[in-house]
DNA sequence: TATACATTTCGTAAGTTTACGAACAAATAA
DNA sequence: TTATTTGTTCGTAAACTTACGAAATGTATA
C-alpha cells in the first residue's frame, strides 16, 4: 500500500485537471450551453455543436470525469447539468491563480 | 485572400487556448514562479523543476506562444517575465466564463 | 583561437487527444 | 415481437504532447 507522491501540490494539479477540461472549443461551447441552461440533454447539445454524436460522447465524458458536469440517464435519454460544486471550486482556483502575487509586479 | 471561418467565436478560441497553456503541472509551476519572481531566469526555473532542460524550453515556448509569458534573450542567459496585458486577458475572459448565466442556476 | 556556459533546437519514442463511423444497449412504440 | 429513438462504447487513424539526450547556437572568457 503505497502513496505516490507528486512533484507538484494538489492545487497545482487541481488548476491543470481543470484547465484541461477546457482546453478545447468544442468543450468551452457545451459549458456554455449548460451554464446558459438553453440545453440539458445530449441531443440538443448535438443539435447545436459542429461534432459526432460519439465525439459529443467524449467531451462530455472528458467534463464529467473533470467534475464540472454531472449526467443522469434515463435512456433512452441523457441529462447534463453543471456541477455547481465544482464549477466553484475551478473558479475560485483560477482566479486566485491568476491574482497571485501579480498586483506588484515588476519585471526588472 | 479568404479568411477562415471557425465554428466557434473568438472568445471561445481564446479561452481554450489560454487553458491549454495552464494544462500541464509544470506550466503551473512556471508561471507561478515567474509571477512570485522568485526567479525569471530559464537557469533558476531549471533548478527548481523536475525536468530537463529541453523540456523545460518546450513548456517555455507552449506559454510564449499563447502570450503568457515574454521571454529576453541574451546569450547566454534568457530572462523570462509574465507578458502582463494577456495574463490580465486571460483573467477576464476565465472569470467572464465561470460567471457566465451561473447565478440564477437550476437543473429542473 | 579554443573553451566554457546557458539555453535552444533536433531527433525520436511513448502516450494522449480528437475525430469518425459502426456496432451495441435500453426503453418505448408500432 | 420487431422497429425506432437516443446515447454510449468500440475500433481506428491522424495529429498533438511530453519527455529525454545529443547536437547546435551564440556570447564571453582564457
Amino acid at each position: 500500500m503505497t502513496v505516490k507522491k507528486s512533484k507538484f501540490t494538489d492545487t497545482q494539479q487541481l488548476i491543470s485537471k481543470f484547465a484541461n477540461a477546457l482546453a478545447n472549443p468544442v468543450r468551452i461551447s457545451i459549458l456554455e450551453l449548460l451554464a446558459n441552461q438553453s440545453c440539458c440533454y445530449h441531443g440538443d447539445l448535438s443539435a447545436e455543436l459542429p461534432v459526432a454524436n460519439s465525439t459529443l460522447s467524449q467531451h462530455l465524458k472528458v467534463l464529467k470525469d473533470a467534475g464540472l458536469i454531472q449526467g443522469e440517464i434515463n435512456p433512452p435519454k441523457t441529462k447534463y447539468c453543471i456541477n455547481l460544486e465544482n464549477w466553484g471550486l475551478a473558479k475560485g482556483l483560477l482566479i486566485g491563480f491568476f491574482d497571485s502575487k501579480i498586483h506588484s509586479y515588476k519585471c526588472d
